[in-house]
DNA sequence: TCAAATATATGAGATATCTCCTATTATTAT
DNA sequence: ATAATAATAGGAGATATCTCATATATTTGA
C-alpha cells in the first residue's frame, strides 16, 4: 500500500472530482491510497480509520465465519463507498476487503471529520443516493439469485468477467460467490462445454459461442 | 384510507416524536393516515406523492412480474420509512406496499418539502442510518436464505409469525416470501407435521413443541 | 527446491426443490 | 345463493444441488 502525495494526489483529486461530493473543504482530510493486487483495504474487526471512496481498479468483499471459512459475498467497482456503514454506526468493521488489482482509494480520515461528514447535508444526500442504489442493486440480485439455475447466473457471469474471451477465475471462490457447492460449479462449467459454448484451455475457460452463453444469460429477468 | 386530523392527529405525532427527526418545523408538511386491513398504502407505478413512516401496523412489500404474477417479497414493521427511495431517486414506485393489519402511517408531503428534506443534514444522517441498517439486514436475510434448506426456515417464520402458538399465513404467499413452490412448502410442512412439531387444525397449524421449532431454527447461523 | 497447502477434477448416491396434474375446499363477486 | 375465483392438498417423476470420497495438479512457504 502507498500513499500517493504531491502531484499524483492532485491528479486523482481533481480527476474525480472528489471535493464536488462535500460542501466544506475536504482537502486537509484527503489521502490517496494506492494498493496493490492482493492487499487489503479493510480488514474484519479492525477499527475504522477511513472512509474510502474507490475511483480505480477491482476489489472483492469478503465475510468469515465461526468456523474460520471464508465467503466470497461480492465484487467491488467504482466508483463505490467502503466503510460507510461503520462510519455511521460506530462499529468496527464486520467484513473485508481485498483488491484483486491495483486499485485507487480516496481514503477520509473519520476521526478528524466524522462530525463534519454526519453534518453535511451535501456528502449526506450522495451518500443516501448511494446507499438506495446499493440496496436496490442488492434486491435485484437477490431475486434473480432465488429464482435461476446456476446454469442461467454463470453464463451471464462469464459473460461479465471473461477478458478478450478468456475466463479465469478460482472456482473456489466463485462457487461461494454463487452459494452453491463447488462440485456442483464444476458440473454446470462441463455442461456449458458439452453444450459447446466454452471449451477448456489449460488452467481457463475460452468463450466459443458468446451468442448461445448470451441467450442463457438473457433468460434471466 | 383516513386523514387524522385534530388531536387524533397530534396523538401520534407527539407520540412518536416525529419531530425529532428534522431540524426544521415539519408540522405543516405531515399528515397522519390511518390505513384499514388491505388498503395499499404504495401502489406500483404511480408517483410518489409522499414519504412514509409506519409507526403502527404491519404491511407486505410486493413486487409484480412481467407475466402479471406477483410477489412477496418482505414484511414490513415499523419503525420503517416506505416511499424513500423514490423520494431520493425521482422514480415512479417500483414496488407496491399493502397493509395487513390496521397501520398508522405518517406522511410527508414531497412536493412541499422534498428540497427541505434534501437539505436536513440531521433527517439525511436519520435516512443514511436508516438505509444502512436495512442494507445490513438485507445481506443477512440473504446469506441465511441461500444457505439454509426451507425447513429450517420455516421452523424460524413459524415462531415468528405465530400468535398463541397458532400459525396461520397464507401458503400462496409464504411460498413466494421464501422463493420455493407452492408444492415445496406443503412437502416441508407435511415434513414438520410428522415430526411432530406442528399439527394442523382447520386452516391454521398449531404448535405442538416449541423447542424442537426452536432447535431447527437456531441451525440457522 | 521440496513439502505442505490449496485448487482442480470427477464419481456416486442422497436430498431439496421443481413441474405438472388433479381434486377438494374457501372466498369473492354477481 | 350460486357461480367463479383463489387457496389448499397431495401424487409422481424430473432436475438442481449437496455431501462425501478420492485423485491429481498447482501454488506457496520455509
Amino acid at each position: 500500500m502507498n500513499l500517493l502525495k504531491g502531484l499524483e494526489k492532485e491528479y486523482y483529486i481533481e480527476k474525480y472530482t472528489i471535493q464536488s461530493l462535500f460542501s466544506f473543504d475536504i482537502s486537509p482530510f484527503v489521502q490517496v491510497f494506492q494498493f496493490e493486487k492482493g492487499n487489503f483495504i479493510i480488514q474484519e474487526g479492525s477499527a475504522p480509520e477511513y472512509l474510502f471512496y474507490m475511483v480505480e481498479g477491482k476489489a472483492k468483499l469478503y465475510v468469515s465465519h465461526k468456523n474460520g471459512k471464508v465467503s466470497l459475498i461480492n465484487f467491488l467497482t467504482p466508483p463505490i463507498f467502503m466503510g460507510e456503514i461503520e462510519l455511521l454506526n460506530e462499529e468496527k468493521y464486520s467484513k473485508s476487503i481485498q483488491t484483486s488489482s491495483k486499485c485507487i482509494c480516496l481514503g477520509i480520515a473519520i476521526e478528524k471529520c466524522k462530525e463534519k461528514l454526519l453534518a453535511d447535508a451535501h456528502f449526506l444526500k450522495y451518500l443516501c443516493i448511494f446507499l438506495s442504489n446499493k440496496s436496490t442493486a442488492h434486491s435485484t440480485k437477490y431475486t434473480k439469485h432465488q429464482a435461476y439455475p446456476l446454469e442461467n447466473k454463470l453464463a451471464e457471469f462469464i459473460l461479465l468477467s471473461s477478458h478478450e474471451d478468456i475466463y479465469r477465475e478460482k472456482h473456489t471462490e466463485i462457487s461461494e460467490y454463487f452459494g452453491v457447492s463447488y462440485r456442483h460449479l464444476l458440473h454446470t462449467f462441463a455442461q456449458l462445454s458439452e453444450a459447446g459454448m466454452i471449451e477448456k484451455i489449460k488452467m481457463s475457460y475460452k468463450i466459443l459461442d458468446r451468442e448461445k452463453l448470451q441467450a442463457l444469460a438473457d433468460e434471466i429477468k
